[in-house]
RNA sequence: GCCCCCGUCGUCUAGCCAGGCCUAGGACACCGGCCUUUCACGCCGGCGACACGGGUUCGAAUCCCGUCGGGGGCACCA
């Protein structure tokens, strides 16, 4: 049985980085009828939060990763936060500490940070030296009495190389002297990350470890801990990370990374799911927009790339774009767009949203692009700026549009093929056509210099809001 | 500094493992054209890369070595 996990910690919004690791831990299970486990990693009291962990499961339902065992849900191998397991995590410890494995630290955090700067100075590896190793009895009594809480760290043996095949990095050897005795449980109490999600993965019978790059340097620390505590060692894959623009790691300052940002930004799940997955990964064949279904289908561990991949945020938009004017149906379209409408303040029915989605979506990228596309359908009291106004000052222009409410004042009705056939006489009647003839009217009833078809916009906004527009245009150039 | 990973158009990538089918294919972006009342969409075309140097071979993007470049890690963060 495959099993695999993400296991985020509940310090902030999803990561696009991180997220996309949680895409292909899901990808992998899904392909492979395994089962997917989202573990909450809490360790770090300062900083975890349990309202960040409510909006990673939001944004990873979102996004459409679906888990089989978790914190929100339950499972065999629960509890699934951490912090709620801490019972568990001392009994490894003890074991640890019978066996010999790990030993209590009573060296100062200051101290250590000075041995560790003065170590990166002269060019060593900045390891810890193993002092407390062979504390006597009577030197730890000393220490308590002292009132210092001890730390516990786990010994590493000398002179190793952990040998170990990663599924997408391929075979890796790292000698074990490039770092020191690492601490397991903290002053406080707390046990540490190398530590407790050994245990984790062990107990919860995680089969593939898929991961960051970030974590490759990890693997020999948490490979030691499964041998010491005798846990069958998973298979690892560490994934490359994610670049900004610069090439160095995603993040914060390459501007808005996480996955509710691109949320409130208009974009579609569907999208973000699709280029998640390109990045390091490819089908067998060319094709680029894929559903789910078929990114399932196709994904193999073996054809992720071992090299970086620059997050390119042009690249998404277009293929948002795509999702809004090829693949979402109107009907949901509209659905997602409706409170990006509201909270720009364009108010009208379902329907009306939906007749304007209709009219835009091929010219949108993200739902954001709503404010500016659509504004001809919502607002009738907008402002002329000084290029509409130099060019309706025109006699023609003004004449073309006097003409044009002249012929629909007596109307009720008006659709898109009748007002274009309008438009044909007008051509006729004053000898103006192509830009002359359409411009001063586009101008007359948006304001603006370029937008939707205006057969389409006179037919959605309705014959009454028409004239109003262009009366208001005739009084104001009179 | 030390350890590890990586290196095909500006970017995402196909090809590399099983060397000739590669005058290196696709996509985004960019440029030009067509369509069109405008913008957008769509369609057509263009620009543009095997990091470098040595080998091996009849033949190398593909195999080997070195150099250079980029990245990650070296915590009582995960």
């Amino acid at each position: 049985m495959i099993r695999v996990r993400f296991a985020p910690s509940p310090t902030g919004f999803l990561h696009v980085g991180n997220a996309r690791t949680a895409l292909f831990n899901y990808l992998f299970a899904k392909h492979n009828n395994g089962k997917l486990i989202l573990r909450v990693e809490d360790t770090d009291k300062e900083r975890s939060k349990k309202e960040y962990e409510d909006m990673l499961i939001e944004d990873l339902k979102w996004l459409g990763i679906e888990w089989d065992e978790g914190p929100d849900i339950g499972g065999e191998y629960g509890p699934y936060r951490q912090s709620e397991r801490l019972d568990i995590y001392n009994k490894y410890i003890q074991e640890l500490l019978e066996k010999g494995h790990a030993y209590y630290c009573y060296c100062l955090p200051e101290e250590l940070e000075e041995e560790r700067k003065k170590a990166l100075a002269e060019g060593r590896p900045p390891r810890y030296s193993g002092k407390c190793r062979h504390l006597t009895q009577e030197e730890k009594k000393q220490y308590e009495e002292k009132g210092i809480k001890p730390v516990v760290r786990f010994k590493v043996p000398d002179g190793r190389i952990i040998v170990f095949d990663d599924l997408i990095k391929g075979h890796i050897e790292i000698g074990v002297d490039e770092f020191g005795d690492f601490v397991i449980v903290r002053q406080d109490g707390m046990p540490t990350y190398n530590f407790v999600v050994v245990v984790d993965d062990a107990l919860m019978k995680i089969s593939h470890v898929i991961r960051g790059e970030d974590h490759l340097s990890n693997t020999p620390k948490q490979i030691l801990i499964y041998e010491a505590l005798g846990f069958d060692i998973p298979e690892f894959a560490h994934l490359p990370i994610i670049l900004g623009e610069d090439r160095s790691k995603l993040s914060k300052r390459h501007g808005a990374v996480s996955v509710r940002a691109f949320k409130d930004e208009g974009y579609m799940p569907e999208a973000l799911f699709n280029f998640l997955s390109l990045l390091g990964w490819h089908p067998k064949e060319d094709r680029e927009i894929l559903s789910k279904e078929e990114i399932i289908n196709e994904f193999d561990i073996k054809d992720i790339h071992k090299s970086p991949a620059v997050f390119d945020r042009t690249k998404l938009r277009w293929m948002n774009g795509v999702y809004i004017r090829e693949i979402i149906p109107l009907e949901e379209l509209t659905k997602r767009a409706e409170p990006f409408f509201k909270g720009f303040g364009y108010i009208g029915s379902f329907d009306y949203y939906k007749k304007v989605m209709q009219a835009i979506r091929d010219s949108i990228e993200t739902l954001m692009d709503i404010k500016e596309r659509a504004r001809p359908f919502f607002v009738d009291e907008f402002e002329f700026d000084d290029k509409a106004k130099e060019e309706l000052s025109n006699e023609t222009a003004y004449k073309v549009i006097q003409t044009l409410y002249e012929k629909i004042k007596d109307r009720d009705t008006l659709t898109g093929e009748e007002f274009k056939k309008i438009m044909k006489e007008i051509q006729k009647e004053l000898k103006v056509k192509g830009r002359q003839l359409y411009h001063p009217v586009r101008i007359a009833l948006t304001g603006e210099h370029s937008g939707v078809g205006l057969d389409i916009l006179v037919e959605v906004i309705g014959i009454e809001r028409v004239k109003k527009r262009l009366q208001r245009a005739l009084e104001y150039f009179g």
